[in-house]
DNA sequence: TCAAAAGTGTTCGCATTACACCCATGG
DNA sequence: CCATGGGTGTAATGCGAACACTTTTGA
């Protein structure tokens, strides 16, 4: 097995970057993985790895996120290609960075895995190569396209209350919303609908807190569809 | 010189593509070159070319936007990677796609190169590789930027008038806006300043059309800096 | 019964829309 | 003088922002 590659001009190396957010109901997190191996063993970095011959780039993300974490993500967006000459100390490696928001019940999925774990945004290390750099970049990115696609609902449940949604909103954007006009803008959004009166189903996982419990909502996939066809579509914050 | 570069796994080439969009006063058009050797040898496509290893594909995208069109632009941004696994019949090629606006007083310039030449943009013919996906990407991108980001202004030259701004502003999203509507919230928008009466200055260019000629203005860059920093910022239309 | 969270409506101001007439200029 | 395009104001409407009290529930 002493294969090799030749090329008439020199080649960098293709990488796929996942900066994986979620949401515990408080704070914002990010999945990150322990490196076991130079360079920056022991460090912290995003689920990645090498480009494949027979697999596009946002293929070759998924599976190096299914791999390093166990996370099954479908739904992962290009947030832009790194490409500094010296970011890599092995050789010249492109990186290609996705982000993708993972469903609070694929959190736990997460933390099975080997060494991947769940960070506060805030609380994130020093990271391996330049990925302070692109975590920043995605944050900003985020904050962006919360106004213009349904991203949040990729981070709960398929079942909320309102209040989850709005401290969703509210961590992602560090901001505070008036209840009732938040509640009011979701509503008439129309992406929304009501669960019929089954909270009994998910009593165990909302027991947590004190007082009313919320109503529950989930997100109206068909309704988003049509809009995004209609293109009438805004979610201001 | 029989030089090669081996490694031990397999490598994608990268290549950097430049989709350059310009305005005439009318059309928006696109920067297209003809293909000089195969593939798709006579057919248009974007300019672009290989990442060498001493350039980020910022650099590189730069560089060959320059020596294939004599464009010289700096503010490119990027639209996206594009690595289907055969969209380049020689080799695996992963592209990362470009976008620029190019002033109208550059378009001339790009006229002056070789093969390069702009197509209004609903002329454009088929592309090679998979340029025409890329081309439709772009457009997407564009009218979505706008929205945020003071992109038209790239279009034009330093010195424009209101139904110039408008007249982009209309081909770029391919609606009609109410001409008192446009200027009243193009001026409380604040990033327009009205230019002296110079107006003779530009009166050889302008003197093409008809009737009262347009006031002018130019874009208030340190404006736009101060406010994209305290981010209260949305262009809407 | 107390504390914590959820539910709900109204008012005000601003921004967006729709809409029509007069003015300047060049041919 | 006429055709083309430029400049301008107002009224109606809708949306976002601000704001407080009552209800439910679990401890």
């Amino acid at each position: 097995m002493e294969e090799t590659y030749t090329y008439k001009y020199p080649h960098a190396a293709i990488a796929a970057d996942c900066v994986v957010f979620g949401f515990d109901g408080h704070e914002l997190k990010v999945l990150l993985v322990t490196r076991g191996a130079e360079p920056f063993k022991g460090k912290l970095a995003f689920a990645g790895g090498f480009l494949r011959m027979d697999e596009t780039v946002e293929e070759c993300a998924a599976r190096e996120l299914r791999e390093e974490t166990g996370l099954e993500i479908n739904m992962l967006r290009q947030l832009g290609v790194f490409s500094d000459v010296n970011r890599d100390p092995r050789e010249r490696v492109v990186s290609v960075a996705f982000y993708a928001l993972a469903k609070r019940t694929e959190v736990k999925a997460g933390d099975d895995a080997a060494d991947a774990a769940w960070y506060a945004i805030d609380q994130v290390p020093q990271l391996a190569f330049d990925h302070d750099y692109i975590l920043r970049q995605a944050l900003q990115r985020i904050r962006r396209d919360i106004h213009f696609e349904p991203v949040g609902f990729g981070l709960l449940g398929n079942e909320f209350t309102m209040s989850e949604l709005q401290r969703l909103y509210e961590a992602i954007l560090g901001v505070k919303f008036d209840r009732r006009n938040f509640t009011k803008k979701m509503l008439q959004m129309g992406l929304l609908e009501e669960v019929g009166n089954e909270r009994q189903a998910n009593s165990a996982q909302r027991a947590i807190h004190r007082g009313r419990a919320g109503r529950l909502y989930r997100f109206n996939e068909s309704m988003y569809e049509s809009m995004k066809r209609k293109n009438a579509f805004r979610l201001e914050f």
